[in-house]
DNA sequence: TTGAAAGCGTTACCAA
DNA sequence: TTGGTAACGCTTTCAA
């Protein structure tokens, strides 16, 4: 047992706290009376409802949660699953859940995975013993620990980077038509040497945004200049080095979509210190529309990803399945947005 | 298939997970036996553990967190309230506190209150009804409801945002020396007319650093160049409204001490739409060195918070505090560092 | 409309 | 070392 759990129970006789007996006790009323009062049974009186009503307020009375767990089988809360909450991307989506959750008096457990199973797999327990009702995956990929539970699928929506299973649904933007999206951008204002800075390889997200890339490099006839780097993240660090690595190995490309803000960020200032300025030596196009994207200098052309509807959307999916485990969802695709800045050159005046 | 299979078996399909009390049939002991083996009580025969723990282990039974709360009177839950996730002063301090927690079991939620009191109360409520164990406050004040709970002084910790109540334990940096630190550099550097762009007044944390500001000039001898514009928030378009306010105002300021990176930025973007130049035309230094200042155009030159070790301290003293109330935790100030960096004329040369 | 009582799944005390 | 059992605080069915 946890030493946490040891002095709990010592300091319990101290910490006690009223209880439905005690309210019923001073309302002159069975508990069970309280508890359908406090549930607004119809099967209470309206003067005795008020009655206890007032005797819980003056006392600050609050219904246990551990015992209502245990009666209902409910957490009322939901568990997020994320790689890692420093990443600019997640922050907004999470907004997006909690506000929606808020309303339904359901709260959100936010689990940070560093992109470690093990951590993932604790995290998911939650799911296991009851702690969580259902679960938000931005991680891209199910811990393994759910996969033994029956009837998991009904507990699980993934928002913003979908999952390998199809049969979980998924609320997401068109990952490879977005990237297309963005490389056709480039094609349009005459450039045709187009280098993509991508994230890991391993995640259906990342994987699509460069399958996205290729597609549309070979669209435009440019299938001889697909030039790609990519990392095992998609961090400043990461655009950094991949911008590193594309210009030791070869010539300078006339412009890069990145695979996220930051990446484009940290390229940027790798390019920076190499001599060169963006966009005159080079365009650069990001991917999210983070809110320092606008701030930038220059300013990020990028992809907008519309992330607190996504946490939004997702939240309501979740609630959906949840309260109805018979109903099937479907995946969402929401649309992106090209937001043209300065540093793939600005607005053209036409 | 052994008939106590099939009983289980049958009681799983009936009820919908498997409980002690099944895997105590399986092993052919009591549940208090089961119970003590999963808690590695002593009083149980290694030979009996290891012989319900293969059982446990290939059912993958858990223990029910619903009925273990109500019994130990404990969520191993600890609620973080903030005022906005999506302010990037907060992810790497969720991250220390989640680290922290993640290896005592303890998870972590999340509650965004948008400043509003009433959300605060509602999420507070986690801490009455028991949901939570503990709760620590980037918010800057108590929520209202907890003021009634009796000892809820030994269930908060302040981190990064101090509280009035300087008997509640704060992990924090000493703001006003951090912002004299930051105008102490740019009078070193030659600069006199030195402005402040603020965070909230209402904020012992943004006040404190509005106090810094004044006290550093006064201390310089510049008490008569003393010049604030401060907003109700202190994100990125709070930094443009009042470097917007100061332009307008009067003459263009010297030099600025910001009271956010995010302000920095949103200030410098203003600064660069009315054709001036940072740093040659303004001299800027932000607060927090986020992730993003270092690949800022100019690079930020700001006030490092060591925002990941707060949060690690502020998780471990509420650990401390809940496992010994009696125990009384000081509060912690960490040293803030100067980062000096471009857009305050970069290093200097000696 | 209200009361009585049976659990929900776990833990800890007391016996054996 | 193990078993039996009484809580923990709530909800809900069944009676009254």
């Amino acid at each position: 047992m946890s030493p946490l759990l040891e002095s709990a129970r010592a300091r319990t006789a101290r910490t006690s706290r009223l209880t439905m007996v005690d309210i019923a006790r001073l309302a002159g009323v069975d508990v069970s009376t309280v508890s359908r009062a406090l549930a607004d049974s119809s099967r209470v009186t309206d003067e005795t409802k008020e009655r206890i009503r007032k005797i819980v307020e003056e006392h600050g009375y609050v219904v246990n949660h551990g015992a209502r767990m245990l009666r209902n089988k409910m957490a009322g809360q939901v568990l997020v699953l994320l790689p890692n909450i420093a990443a600019s991307f997640f922050p907004e989506v999470i907004l997006g859940i909690e506000e929606t959750l808020q309303n339904e008096q359901i709260s959100v457990i936010v689990g940070s995975t560093q992109h470690d199973r093990a951590r993932e797999d604790v995290l998911a327990r939650q799911i296991l013993n009851g702690a969580a009702d259902g679960i938000i995956l931005l991680t891209g990929r199910i811990p393994e620990v759910l996969r033994s539970y029956p009837g998991f699928e009904k507990k699980i929506v993934a928002v913003g980077r979908a999952l390998k299973e199809t049969e979980i649904p998924c609320v997401n933007i068109d990952n490879k038509r977005a990237i297309e999206t963005a490389v056709n951008h480039l094609v349009e204002r005459g450039y045709s040497d187009i280098a993509h800075l991508g994230g890991p390889h391993g995640s259906p997200t990342f994987s699509a945004r460069i399958d996205g890339y290729k597609a549309a490099m070979e669209q435009a006839g440019l299938a001889s200049n697909i030039r790609i780097a990519a990392g095992e993240r998609f961090n400043i660090d990461a655009g950094r080095d991949a911008m590193e690595r594309l210009m030791r190995e070869g010539k300078v490309p006339a412009a890069v979509v990145c695979a996220s803000d930051e990446m484009a960020m940290g390229a940027i200032r790798y390019v920076r210190s190499q001599g060169l300025s963006v966009p005159r030596d080079m365009a650069v196009v990001g991917f999210d529309d983070i809110p320092f994207a606008g701030v930038y200098e220059p300013p990020l052309t990028t992809i907008r990803t519309p992330r607190r509807q996504m946490g939004e959307l997702g939240a309501k999916m979740l609630l959906k399945n949840l309260r109805a485990p018979s109903f099937k969802s479907k995946s969402i695709i929401l649309n992106h947005e090209l937001i043209i800045r300065e540093s793939s050159g600005g607005e053209l005046d036409r």
